[in-house]
DNA sequence: TGCGGAAGGC
DNA sequence: GCCTTCCGCA
C-alpha cells in the first residue's frame, strides 16, 4: 500500500539512519518508534499527538513488547524502554512532554542535522514538510522534508547508485526489522505494513525521484557514509506536496487521523518565511532557529556547501545556528551535567554549545594566520564537527589558507584546552617574531625556552612557519646575533648557526683554536673598547666567511658566532683591525688543520 | 510515573 | 555508540 494512505506522513522518510553507528545494524529505538508511528495498525499503541513531532504511547506495555520482540529482548518492558527513550534526551533526539503521560516529542532538528548535515535550505521551494508529523507551519513554511532519495540526494548521487544501494537498503531495512529468529517478532507485522513499502519504494522513486511533487524545493546532500536509499525505505512516501496536511486545531487531532493528515498542523507561520529550517521543523523544540547565536559561516563548511548547492547566507546561518545547537559534540565531554543544569536547553545552553564551535573556529583562524589551515571535520556532525568535547582539530601545515575573515572568533570559551592556549602562545610569538624580523630588531630577550625554539630559526617562509623551526637551537644562548640570515651550510659564520656540537664534529679543534685565538686577540687588542654595533659585526663575519671560502676552507660556522664560552664577549671594537687579525689567524689555522 | 547514574553487553 | 538492566530517588 502506498504510504500516504498507510501512514501518511508519519515521519520524514529521511529520518531513518541505518548506519548511524556500529551497532546500528540493529534498528534504533527511535527508528522503531517512527515505524510504529507510521503504521496505522499501531495507532492504538502509539500515535502522533499534539504538537509537531509529539507522540503518545498509548500502550506502553505493548510498545515495549514490540520493541522487545524486535530486539529479541523478551524481558523488555516499558521501564527499560523508557530508559532508552530517556537516553535520547541527552542526545536531544527526543524529549519528554511534561505533564502528559507517556508523551514524548521528537526533535527533528536534531534528526535532520544529525542525518543530513548539509541540507540546503536555500531553495525556498514551497513545500511543506511531507511525510512528517504534524507540521506547525503548514503553508507558511518553505521547508519540506526530503521524502525520497532523489529529494535528498544530489542529482549526481542519485544517479550514481540506484541499483546498488537500493538492494543494500532493502537488505538493511529488512535486517533492521528482523534479526530475531523467533519469528514472533513484530517484524513480520511491520514488514507487512511495510510490505507496501516495497511498492511504495517504486512509487516513491518514480514520483519523488522525478521530483514532480516537490517543485524542487528541497535539496540536500547526504553524508557519504550514508546509504541513501536505505534511508527512505522504512517510511512511507510523503503525502503529495500539493496536499499539505490540513491543519487541525490543537487538541483536535485524533488518534487515527485522516490518512492524509494524521497530525494536527499548527498554524505557526514559518518565521522568516523563506527557507528557515528550524521553526518549521520543530517549533516546539526549545532550540529554535530564531535564537540568539551570532554566527559566521564556517570556512570549512561554506566552500563545501557552495560547491554543491545554492546556499544563501541567511539559510546557512540558520542552519548552522541550529547545527551548532544540536551538535552531538557540542556539549563538552564533561559538560553534560552542567548542561543539564540548564533545563530547557534553550537560552543559556547555547552559549556553551557555541563555544565548542567557536573554539574550533578560532583555532582555525589562528592557524590560518600562522600559515597553516585548521581542518575541522564536520563529519560529525558526526563528530567531527567533532564532537564531543573539544572538537578534535587536525592541524595540517597546508598552505591552503582559509580566509581569516570568515572566522569570527568572538566566542572563545574558556574550556578550550591547553592546546589552544599553546597555540595562541605560539601564534603570538610567531607574530612577534615576524615583526622583529621585519624590523631587523634583535630578538626579544625572553628567557622563555620556548621562545628560543621559535625564534631561533631564520624567518621561515610563511607556509612553513609553524613547524620547521622546532629544532631546538643551541645557538640561542649567545647574544642573539643577527638572527636570521638564512644560514647556508657551508659558508658564513652566521650568527644563528648552531655552534656547538653538531657542525663541528669534524673540525672542532680548529674552531676551538680559532676561537681561543680570536678571544685573545680581542682581549689584548681591544678589550677596553666596547661597541655593540652589530652591523659591523655582520660585515666582519661576512668578510671572514668570504675569506674562508676563498681558502676553500669552507668550514662552516664555528667561530662566527661568538664563542659559546664568551657569549657576553663584546664585539671587537677595532673591528677592522681585529678582522684582519682574524683573517690572518684563520688562514694560519686553516693551514695547520688542513687535514681536519 | 519519571529521572538519571552506573555497569555491562554487543 | 546504543542500548539493556538495575536501582535509588522524587
Amino acid at each position: 500500500m502506498k504510504t500516504p494512505g498507510d501512514s501518511g506522513f508519519a515521519f520524514p522518510d529521511w529520518a531513518y539512519k541505518p548506519e548511524s553507528s556500529p551497532g546500528s545494524r540493529q534498528i534504533q529505538l527511535w527508528h522503531f518508534i517512527l515505524e510504529l508511528l507510521r503504521k496505522e495498525e499501531y495507532h492504538d499503541v502509539i500515535a502522533w499527538q499534539g504538537d509537531y513531532g509529539e507522540f503518545v504511547i498509548k500502550d506502553p506495555d505493548e510498545v515495549a513488547r514490540l520493541w522487545g520482540a524486535r530486539k529479541c529482548k523478551p524481558q523488555m518492558n516499558y521501564d527499560k524502554l523508557s530508559r532508552a527513550l530517556r537516553y535520547y534526551y541527552n542526545k536531544r533526539i527526543l524529549h519528554k512532554t511534561k505533564g502528559k503521560r507517556f508523551t514524548y516529542k521528537f526533535n527533528f532538528n536534531k534528526l535532520v542535522l544529525v542525518n543530513y548535515p548539509f541540507i540546503d535550505m536555500g531553495s525556498a521551494g514551497s513545500g511543506v514538510p511531507q511525510s512528517a508529523p504534524p507540521v506547525p507551519s503548514g503553508a507558511g513554511t518553505h521547508f519540506r522534508f526530503p521524502s525520497t532519495p532523489s529529494d535528498v540526494l544530489s542529482p549526481n548521487e542519485d544517479l550514481r547508485s540506484p541499483g546498488v544501494f537500493s538492494a543494500v537498503a532493502r537488505r538493511m531495512a529488512r535486517g533492521s526489522v528482523s534479526d530475531c529468529s523467533d519469528g514472533t517478532s513484530v517484524n513480520s507485522e511491520i514488514e507487512e505494513g511495510g510490505g507496501g513499502a516495497g511498492e511504495e519504494r517504486g512509487g516513491e522513486r518514480g514520483g519523488g525521484g522525478g521530483g514532480s511533487h516537490s517543485g524542487g524545493g528541497f535539496r540536500s546532500i547526504l553524508h557519504p557514509r550514508l546509504s541513501h536509499d536505505s534511508l527512505f525505505r522504512m517510511y512511507g512516501a510523503p503525502p503529495n506536496a500539493s496536499h499539505p496536511p490540513p491543519r487541525a486545531p490543537p487538541g483536535a487531532h485524533r488518534v487515527h487521523p485522516d490518512p492524509l493528515s494524521p497530525f494536527p498542523v499548527s498554524p505557526l507561520p514559518g518565521p522568516g518565511g523563506a527557507g528557515l529550517l528550524a521553526p518549521p521543523l520543530s517549533p516546539a523544540l526549545s532550540m529554535t532557529p530564531s535564537s540568539h547565536l551570532p554566527y559566521t559561516p564556517s570556512p570549512t563548511l561554506s566552500p563545501m556547501l557552495g560547491s554543491h548547492f545554492s546556499f544563501n547566507p541567511e539559510d546557512m546561518k540558520r542552519y548552522l545556528q541550529a547545527h551548532t545547537q544540536s551538535f552531538k559534540l557540542q556539549p563538552p565531554p564533561l559538560g553534560r551535567k552542567q548542561r543539564d543544569g540548564r533545563p530547557g536547553s534553550s537560552s543559556s545552553g547555547s552559549l556553551s554549545s557555541t563555544s565548542g564551535l567557536g573554539s574550533s573556529m578560532s583555532f582555525g583562524s589562528d592557524l590560518s594566520s600562522a600559515g597553516g589551515s585548521g581542518l575541522v571535520s564536520n563529519s560529525s556532525s558526526s563528530g567531527s564537527l567533532n564532537s564531543a568535547g573539544l572538537p578534535k582539530i587536525k592541524v595540517e601545515p597546508i598552505s591552503d589558507i582559509e580566509s581569516e575573515e570568515e572566522v569570527e572568533v568572538t566566542d572563545i570559551s574558556d574550556e578550550e584546552g591547553d592546546e589552544r592556549e599553546e597555540f595562541e602562545l605560539f601564534s603570538a610569538r610567531h607574530r612577534r617574531e615576524r615583526q622583529l624580523n621585519g624590523s631587523s630588531a634583535p630578538p626579544p630577550a625572553d628567557d622563555d625556552l620556548d621562545e628560543d625554539v621559535f625564534k631561533a630559526p631564520a624567518p621561515p617562509p610563511p607556509g612553513l612557519l609553524p613547524f620547521f623551526g622546532a629544532e631546538p637551537s643551541p645557538a640561542a644562548p649567545g647574544p642573539p646575533p643577527l638572527k636570521s640570515e638564512p644560514v647556508e651550510p657551508g659558508d658564513g659564520p652566521p650568527a644563528g648557526a648552531p655552534p656547538a656540537s653538531p657542525g663541528g664534529t669534524k673540525c672542532i679543534p680548529l674552531k676551538l683554536r680559532f676561537k681561543r685565538r680570536w678571544s685573545e686577540d680581542q682581549r689584548m687588542e681591544a678589550s677596553s673598547e666596547e661597541s655593540d654595533d652589530k652591523k659591523v659585526r655582520a660585515e666582519e663575519r661576512q668578510q671572514q666567511a668570504a675569506e674562508r671560502s676563498r681558502h676553500g676552507e669552507g668550514q662552516e660556522n664555528g667561530e662566527g658566532q661568538s664563542p659559546p664560552p664568551t657569549p657576553d664577549c663584546p664585539p671587537p671594537p677595532a673591528h677592522r683591525r681585529v678582522s684582519a687579525d682574524l683573517h690572518r689567524a684563520t688562514a694560519q689555522l686553516s693551514l695547520e688543520n688542513k687535514d681536519c
